[in-house]
DNA sequence: TAATCAACCGAATGATCGGTCGGTTTTTTA
DNA sequence: TAAAAAACCGACCGATCATTCGGTTGATTA
């Protein structure tokens, strides 16, 4: 492998698992073999590598998600978004430092005064959101699902899975015996016959 | 106010705003006007004013959600599952800074290796899904709810709410507007006659 | 009032940080 | 095969880091 690629592959893990500052290039040519000189010949500075990485993982993310809606066909709306969540949650699994990588705050905090960070991060998100949406929406016209905005109910569906994806890496629970409620509880947001009246409990109905 | 405390206020919102190696003792010591040399005398090092900070967090928690257990009357499980819900979104504004510590990477990666951190994150996490557990447990005792096991929706239940509150803090999407959906979600998810065993999407039911 | 002690200060310290630079080796190209 | 280009190296640099330490101040106590 050149250099170039496995200083990527080593700053990924070690950018997920220590983090951005706590990463020295000190270690990431200890652990890569390339010397200090090396790695800022093949970038700018450590915030390049980063760059670089997020690239990959955007790209990663947006050509695994084109390639399961190519490949997988579904009865209907309802199925798609159960398929997607089942996607996600393996994704999560094969992809796990760049998943890790995502729920770091270093990048959300580059992103905002770095747009190509900013980029980066919401073409994912904006990704992820899409494909739950479009299953909502399909659902929706064919019946299986019963809710009332297909992208509001995308984003606490996706703050769902992705939460409980979230508790995992925590290692205080273990959160992989949760698949069952998991899928259950997303089948039941999507069949919900609720409203979104009755609730009269407090007056801080904004999250701020 | 005394300079300790000072200390342990500024200290928060550095470590929860910009992260805990991105904050400098000189950063700390210009922001609370105690002088180097101040801030080590009231703390053994940077990581034990991380470690009170934690414990305060802790603390504040408990009692907050001890407080709303005391003062409030619920008609049966499903009520309190809601009100619990509502009680945490408002608290996740109102402790804003300490919330955003608790999504950060480090407490989890401190713990790793420091039991105290551990148990405080632990008590804090157990707190709350003991809560929401009570509340599922009453449910399906009174017919409110219908679930299958209490403790694991409470956790999917708890991911999905701690979810939207995340989604909020990045500053990427604006989900502040998404309280209807996510209290339909949660009663959808509490009344679910949905049973567990009817997926067969995928042969990894685990996430790892 | 003399002694004690905690609060407070900021210059100094050694380690570590990201990044540079001049030079060597290897590969590509002409 | 000669020249040009790319990959690679590690000593070196200035800045910044957490922490230390000798000393001052102000309140409490004996």
């Amino acid at each position: 492998m050149s250099k170039r690629n496995a200083i990527l592959e080593v700053a990924t893990q070690l950018f997920s698992k220590n983090g951005y500052k706590e990463t020295s290039m000190a270690e990431l040519s200890l652990l890569t073999g390339a010397a200090r000189g090396t790695i800022f010949h093949h970038f700018k500075n450590k915030e390049d590598i980063f760059l670089n990485i997020l690239k990959n993982v955007q790209e990663n993310i947006l050509s695994s998600f084109q390639q399961h809606k190519e490949t997988t066909a579904y009865n209907n709306g309802m199925e798609m978004v159960e398929g997607v969540t089942v996607y996600y949650l393996n994704l999560a699994g094969v992809m796990e430092d760049q998943f890790l990588l995502l729920h770091r705050h270093y990048p959300y905090q580059m992103a905002e005064t770095n747009p190509i960070c900013r980029s980066y991060l919401e073409s994912v998100y904006n990704c992820l959101l899409d494909i739950f949406e479009e299953g909502i929406s399909i659902g929706i016209k064919d019946g299986s699902v019963k809710v009332k905005s297909a992208r509001n109910t995308a984003m606490v569906l996706f703050a769902m899975v992705d939460g409980v994806v979230r508790l995992n890496t925590y290692s205080l629970y273990h959160a992989g015996s949760l698949y069952n409620e998991l899928m259950a509880s997303c089948r039941s947001i999507l069949s919900s016959e609720h409203g979104t009246t009755s609730v009269t409990l407090n007056d801080s109905k904004e999250l701020n």
